[in-house]
DNA sequence: GATTGTGCTGGTAGCGCTCCCAGGTGTGTG
DNA sequence: CACACACCTGGGAGCGCTACCAGCACAATC
């Protein structure tokens, strides 16, 4: 409304509102001692101005930061490309927006954890979301941070966490399967290094055990790609399986591109399972295990943003999701 | 390595190397005159005491902005769902790393875009990235931020824009659908609304007429849930369709699950392509157009970021991926 | 009437940084 | 030898905001 060549400050709004820059403060911010009248003339003064508060300038006296840095663990930069990082980064964005915080994402290599520190020694890192976190990473945040720090996937003592029950979606699939009579169950396995995959592999490992079945695994990387390549493997070393668990939705549906590409009928020769419930799944008719990724993610931003002192793990169950596929 | 109560600030930086702020700022900075002995001292000092600038200062003097908003034009807030504004929202926040700026994504309304100067008049806000434009949303772009403006998808003289072409590579599939022998061609479409998805339409539509075919249009909107209901809506009302265009895969996935479950063959019966060739459409044979989102988006956010004077409209190649469905 | 609160206000010192300006050197030109 | 002009430096102001502190009025208490 106003032709406001120069954007509105604080000293625009007090003036207008005919109260010092303190008091102005004092109830943009809300806090301290004002009275009604002061409030109201502000707030009609600050609206009137189109006045918007200047995140640098506040982040700056408060020592605050201005973003929040979504550090991901992986082998290759390429992690950042990952369906379910895009999901985590542009969840914490929009948690961020009403606190006038960005999001930052950033790569930290497997074999040099110690990336995280400088990262986060940044002035400007309000808060430190971890994902695909490693041990290691845990002991590498910076003191500055510790209370401004949350970890999807992972349990820890140092650090809360929110998290899938990984162990429990996959129990659930397992025990489908070998309800509806599979006995020859095989696994592609996601990284091994990362713990919430290692989760699942657990799950599925105790299970056969305790039905005195072998386990089949080979390892994976939640990629459709390695997923079509792992069907080849598994069916190479162990012709006979008759259902193949992948540790994600894109590693099931390479493993039933390849098993279709080789006339294997899915699920007539090899029921095939899932874990995420990807939208495409239910196009799919994949079974799979849900994974609500935003909640996750709204989750742990929020326990960063508000600084919860309380819920140290967070866990969301994971429901079996029956379709086609097995 | 230093124990760092409080982080390094410019100050200190200075006072190790000898010199004085002002200098110590020239150097890190990298404008004004400096001598090589200032030079290396000063970096010397900044690399021992683990020195970061605060990200937040420098915006404030420079009136710069600490963020970059992703501003995304839809019906509702589920559009930020998108995996496509999933893809734009991630890759912007990578090339904004390097920078010390965040990244934020907020919704505006299709019937009310004026939110948009709202959101915009933020002064944390240091550049704009618009998606799904509209044409109303171009000319709400605050003074300020013109030139620290770029658009996805949208052919627009008041700000710069990036895309794919979205016609040059429907042609290319209708051509290809023409070519192997098909004539009842029918589309799903996007969103009428949008620029870019009208694009594709138009194309679809400039072929047949130009072969002397009808067009068949059914409305989707990106989504494969709306895809599968667009398929039958299709074969009700042109039973002997023997290809379906999707605008996205999504939809030609969405398309595709209800053609099988309905006992149509695809391809043998029906011929299905898709548009974006996502990783899930080489595991599902899906013949489709290329459409490199990120690279489409570290383009746009690069325009915003280092102020591109001159391209004002940068059109990526769309390639046929051959595949199977088609 | 002196004293202690309680509620509210304005002045002011910075947060860490950039940038302008006034100066300092040293080298080349009239 | 004066002068211009390059290159380089430090001092200092100030970006917009919050937080601290002193101070004022008014009421309640002794």
């Amino acid at each position: 409304m106003t032709t406001a060549r120069r954007p509105a400050t604080l000293d625009d709004v007090a003036r207008a509102a005919g109260v010092s820059r303190s008091t102005a403060s004092r109830v943009i911010a809300g806090n301290g001692f004002t009275s009604p009248v002061a409030r109201d003339r502000v707030r009609t003064a600050a609206d009137r101005l189109g006045y918007v508060p200047n995140a640098a300038a506040r982040a700056l006296v408060r020592g605050a930061g201005v973003r929040l840095l979504v550090a991901v663990a992986g082998a290759t930069p390429s992690v950042l490309d990952d369906s379910y990082i895009n999901q985590v980064v542009s969840t914490s964005a929009q948690v961020c927006a009403p606190y006038g915080l960005g999001v930052t994402v950033e790569w930290v290599p497997l074999d040099e954890p110690g990336r995280l520190t400088r990262l986060a020694d940044d002035r400007g890192v309000a808060g430190l979301l971890l994902v695909n976190t490693t041990d290691a990473m845990l002991g590498l945040v910076p003191r500055r941070l510790r209370g401004r720090t949350a970890s999807i996937g992972i349990g820890s003592a140092s650090v809360p966490s929110v998290d899938i029950d990984n162990g429990g979606g996959t129990a659930a699939i397992v025990r489908h399967l070998y309800a509806t009579g599979h006995r020859r169950i095989a696994m592609v396995t996601g990284p091994p290094w990362l713990t919430c995959a290692t989760r699942s592999v657990e799950a599925y490992r105790g299970l056969l055990r305790q039905a005195g079945l072998p386990a089949r695994e080979v390892v994976g990387d939640f990629s459709a790609a390695r997923g079509r390549a792992a069907a080849r493997e598994v069916l190479r070393r162990w012709p006979d399986t008759d259902a193949i668990v992948g540790i994600s939705d894109a590693t099931a549906l390479g493993v039933i591109g390849q098993l279709r590409a080789d006339g294997v009928q899915v699920p007539g020769d090899v029921a095939v399972t899932g874990f995420d419930d990807i939208p495409l799944a239910s196009v799919t008719a994949l079974t799979t295990a849900s994974h609500p990724v935003r909640r996750i993610a709204t989750a742990a931003a929020t326990m960063v943003l508000e600084q919860r002192p309380v819920p140290p793990l967070t866990v969301f169950p994971s429901a079996l999701v029956l379709r086609e596929s097995a």
